[in-house]
DNA sequence: CCAGGTAGTTGACACTGTCAACAATTCTAA
DNA sequence: TTAGAATTGTTGACAGTGTCAACTACCTGG
C-alpha cells in the first residue's frame, strides 16, 4: 500500500524533495537522482511524471512564481497605505529570504520556453501585478479612463524601471562581488531604503530627458 | 613543431577556446573535454595548466572583468562632458553586445572565491571605477577634500543605486521572460533612455525618505 | 478471465569531471 | 656529454549524470 503510493503522488513527491535540495544546494546541485534516491524510488520512477530533468525544473519554476506573486499580492494589501512600496519591500524580503529560489526564478537559463506555457503564463502575471497597479495608479492622479494607451506606456515603462532597481540591488545583493567589496559602514544596511528612497524620488519628479549624443556642448 | 607548441601556449590556448564555446553555447554547455577535442589535444591535457574547470572558469571571468573595465573606462573617457553617462551606456552596449559574457560575469554561481583572489580583485576594480567617479565628483561638486568619508559614503550609495538600476535592466533584457511579456509599442525602445532619464532625475533631486513603516497614516 | 494501460524497475549508453599511471620531451647540473 | 629531474601530454579507469529501451507488477474495464 505504502510502497506504490508515497504518500503523496510521486508526481507532487518530486517537486517537493526538488525544492528541499535547491533551497539547499541550488540548481545546479539538482540531479534527478538524487530526487529518486530522497523518495527511495528508481533512477527512472521520475521520468514517467517528467518527460526531462527540465520540465520538473519549469514544473518548480512555476511554483516559485506563484509564491512569489501572492508575496507581492500580500506585501501590497498589508502596506496598504503605499501599496507600491509595500510591492516592492515585499519582493526585498523574498530575495532575501528564499535566495535559491529567487536566482531559479530570474538567475537561471530557462528551459525551452515553448515547450512550458504554463511557466511563461506564471511568470508574466508576476510582473503583471506591478505593470497593473501603476497603471491604476496613474489613471488616478491623471483622472482619465484607464483604457488611454498613453497612460498604459508610461506605466509599463515605470514598471520596468522599479522592476530593474529591486532585481538589480536583489540581484548585486546575493552576487559573490558583493562579499568581496569594501564599503563605508552604514552603507550596506543603508542601500535598500536609499534605492527606494531615490526611485521614489524619479517617479515623483519624472525622468531629465538625455542630451542629443553627437555634441556634446549643450 | 606545432605538435607541442599549438602556437599559443596550451594555457592560453585553452582559454580561447574556452570563450568561444561561452560565445556560442554559454557557460552550461562549456565541457573540459569540449575545448580539449577543439584544440586537439587528449581530454586530460587541460589538466596541467588549470587543476579544475572552475579555475578554467575563474580565469575566464578574469578576463572577461578585464575587457569589461576597460569598457566602462573607454565609455567614461569618450563621452567626457559627461562621462557618468557615457559608462552607463558603455554598461548597457556590452551587456546588449555580450550577453554570455555578462551572464557569466554576473549571473553564475561564482567557484569557490578563496581560491581565486584574482578574480576577485578585478571583479572588485570594476565597480570601483564607478565608485571613485562619483566621489570625485561629490568632492568638485561640494568643494570638499577628496578625504571626506561622509562623502564617500554617498558615493557609495550612489555607486550601488546606479549599478544596481543598470544591472538590473540590462538582466531582465536577456532574461527568458522578457521575450514573453507583450509591452505598448515603443516601450522596449525606450526602456534605456527613460530608465537613464529616471536615475539622472534621482540623483539631481536626492532621495525621498521612506515613512515610518508603523503607523501608515501621516 | 483476460487485454490493456499505468507506474515502477533494471540495465544499458554516451557524456561529464577527475584521479592514477605512463610516455615523451626539455631543462639542468655534474 | 650525459644522467636525472621536471614539465607536458597521453591513455585508461571510476563515479556520477540524463536519458532510452525493455521488462514487470498492478489495476481496471469488458
Amino acid at each position: 500500500m505504502a510502497k506504490t503510493h508515497h504518500d503523496l503522488d510521486l508526481k507532487e513527491a518530486c517537486i517537493q524533495a526538488a525544492r528541499e535540495v535547491i533551497a539547499e544546494q541550488g540548481v545546479e546541485g539538482l540531479s534527478l537522482r538524487d530526487v529518486a534516491r530522497k523518495l527511495g524510488v528508481s533512477h527512472q520512477a521520475p521520468y514517467r511524471h517528467y518527460p526531462s530533468r527540465d520540465h520538473l525544473l519549469a514544473a518548480i519554476m512555476q511554483r516559485c512564481f506563484e509564491d512569489f506573486a501572492a508575496c507581492l499580492d500580500q506585501g501590497a494589501k498589508q502596506h496598504d497605505c503605499d501599496a507600491l512600496r509595500g510591492m516592492g519591500e515585499a519582493y526585498m524580503r523574498y530575495a532575501a529570504q528564499k535566495p535559491l529560489e529567487y536566482r531559479l526564478m530570474f538567475g537561471t537559463p530557462w528551459p525551452e520556453p515553448a515547450s512550458h506555457p504554463e511557466l511563461v503564463r506564471h511568470a508574466v502575471h508576476a510582473f503583471g501585478l506591478l505593470r497593473q497597479h501603476l497603471h491604476q495608479q496613474l489613471c488616478t492622479v491623471h483622472n482619465e479612463p484607464s483604457g488611454a494607451s498613453a497612460l498604459l506606456a508610461q506605466a509599463e515603462l515605470q514598471a520596468l524601471f522599479i522592476w530593474s532597481s529591486l532585481h538589480g540591488l536583489a540581484s548585486i545583493n546575493q552576487a559573490n562581488v558583493m562579499q568581496h567589496l569594501v564599503f563605508s559602514p552604514g552603507v550596506p544596511a543603508l542601500a535598500q531604503p536609499y534605492l527606494m528612497g531615490m526611485v521614489h524620488s524619479a517617479l515623483t519628479h519624472g525622468p531629465v530627458q538625455a542630451p542629443p549624443p553627437p555634441t556634446c556642448g549643450g
